[in-house]
DNA sequence: TAAGATTCAGCAAACGTTTGCAAAGCTGCC
DNA sequence: GGCAGCTTTGCAAACGTTTGCTGAATCTTA
């Protein structure tokens, strides 16, 4: 079996809370048996059991995260923020996939607070609090990353989605487009309703009619950004400018204009949102709002291990907003 | 505080050792008490602590799984599959990044081992299993994906890199290419090793004559396949085309070959290895060899479950070659 | 040298479960 | 009514730690 600290206790025929207390540094123990203990551990191969330390300590240096889908272009680097930085603070990290589904993100919270992490960052796909935050036992640290649901007073990280999108349709205002479609995933509602806000701020700011015509909503993927362009142009509706509610889409977008014959920029021009890889690849080359997904993840999890650090003790939110960035590449 | 197994005793006015029985459905409880015990327990929304659970029954439903780096664009479907299989069957994982440093990946075994994980998955970037192995408790079910180090004994599920470099330079030859040159990353030495011996394989097969000179190795990063063939075109080296140990070299490569004022396929060919998504966009159209991703994330788990369910008896190593595929697109 | 202060070590309980074993309760049969 | 045999329940140990309390040993100081 693997080496307990009672079987050091019995090496250096001591009792096992003198052993205990040595590893620990713990006040107490003389530097002479503290020392033996460390060569004794050393030379047998302790290793700390997490487990048992986690039942006593009632702490399991263990956060869950909880995302969609670590294959969708966006996370990834998020992920990694969340991992580097609760690595660096000694904490292990669960990853669960919700798969945009409500049901799984349910499970995964029930799962994880099973597993008695000590905290939980999610990227939720709910739309109100109450969906999911009854689930969890009610002093378990909670912050939401990248998106969030309605009437949270939990700790958040996102983008300022309504600036962002203010940003990026006011560029096309300015480069004198003013029929700018939206299309929009209703798969995460929040960062849904407020780019969708930022995009009315937008256009009211500069006196443009809106068309409700323009506004249209789909799936997330690419091939729904396709699909969505093709059938408004088919109809008809004029249009020079479409702002995406994410890169995916806009890259379908693109895509569905060049299809149906039309030129990218000259004709339509198209910013979509996230700024993910392949929109700065040399051949894309869309425009886009950046998201700075490894400071977000890195954030959250810093505010996560505040958190943390005042176990339990009054949970003052912390809803931080980064600044989204526009970025102009050939798409507009 | 969370309620707890003995609440559920009191309130029922049992022991608690019947309480666990009920729960866990053991023999042995009449079909009274256990409905009672069961209504207690929803009522007052008993969860089973897996920390405590984990200490007695000496398993923890939870596997490590450390890959290289999740934002590189192999990994998160070879994650997802990993992640979704596991979910399935009651497992929680956690994720480590090792950043290519193989410092990094033993620090990451040693913290899992701590917590106990039941089993890891790994994609290692160790030359040998004596770099790593050693680190484990000997009876810990072990399984690499994707790439696993010299010599090891445990399961491992990857691609045949042999036969998909094979696959991909007969494919060249095929086309009347002779001049072939190989840009390899040095950071994950066993395939590189494979896919260099497939590339010679086939050049042998074809009684190609190997140039030396054509075989060049560098970093990862699409970068490098960019100044790597710029490199090797500067240097007045005839090639007509590329192997690429990867698709982002493979990328970078098509960059600088364009960027020297030559055309691709026409010129010079390029094929990749991975087949990662941006690979088969529109724009990119890069030829190359696919990994099933998912697939050897799932296959992974699927072996590790195996490997758990007979819990340390004999550990027959498994390993699983699945066959990689030739994907022609517009660069060749 | 004696008494008090200080240092070091051990005992045992606790964390929340599971489970082997023993005891109690019930049934039915002679 | 007594007893075998079965079903149901409880007791207590165990998993590997941490830690409050207590006791022993050593050191100070007068």
């Amino acid at each position: 079996m693997t080496p307990t600290i009672k079987d050091i206790a019995a090496r250096a025929g001591i009792s096992y809370a003198t052993v205990s207390r040595a590893l620990n540094g713990k006040y107490g123990v003389s530097p002479r048996t503290r020392e033996r203990v460390a060569a004794i551990a050393r030379e047998i191969g302790y290793r700390p059991n997490a487990i048992a330390q986690g039942l006593v300590n009632r702490s399991t240096k263990t956060v869950g995260l909880i995302i969609p889908d670590i294959s969708s272009p966006f996370f990834p680097r998020l992920v990694l923020g969340v991992e580097d930085t609760m690595m660096d603070a000694g904490y292990s990290v669960f990853l669960c996939n919700s798969n945009w589904k409500l049901e799984r993100e349910k499970n995964a919270l029930l799962q994880l607070s099973r597993k008695q992490v000590d905290g939980i960052l999610i990227s939720s796909i709910a739309a109100r609090a109450e969906e999911i935050e009854p689930i969890l036992p009610p002093r378990t640290p909670l912050v939401y990353l990248s998106s969030y649901p309605e009437g949270t007073a939990r700790s958040c990280v996102s983008l300022n989605n309504i600036q962002g999108a203010d940003l990026a349709v006011s560029h096309m205002l300015s480069r004198g487009r003013r029929r700018i479609a939206f299309i929009g995933s209703t798969q995460e509602p929040h960062s849904l309703a407020d780019r969708l806000a930022g995009y009315r701020r937008a256009l009211e700011r500069a006196a443009v009619p809106l068309d409700e015509n323009l506004i249209i909503l789909g799936e997330f993927r690419q091939q729904s950004g396709y699909l969505l362009i093709r059938r408004l142009l088919s109809r008809g509706i004029l249009l020079d400018g479409v702002f995406a509610e994410n890169d995916l889409i806009a890259m379908g977008a693109v895509q569905g204009i060049l299809d149906s014959g039309r030129r990218v920029p000259a004709d339509i021009s198209v910013i979509g949102f996230d700024d993910i890889p392949i929109a700065s690849h040399r051949e894309i080359q869309l425009s886009t709002i950046h998201q700075p997904k490894y400071r977000i993840g890195r954030r959250a999890a810093e505010i996560m291990l505040r958190l943390l650090s005042m176990h339990g003790d009054s949970h003052p939110a912390e809803h931080a907003a980064l600044e989204p960035e526009l970025i102009v590449r050939r798409s507009t």
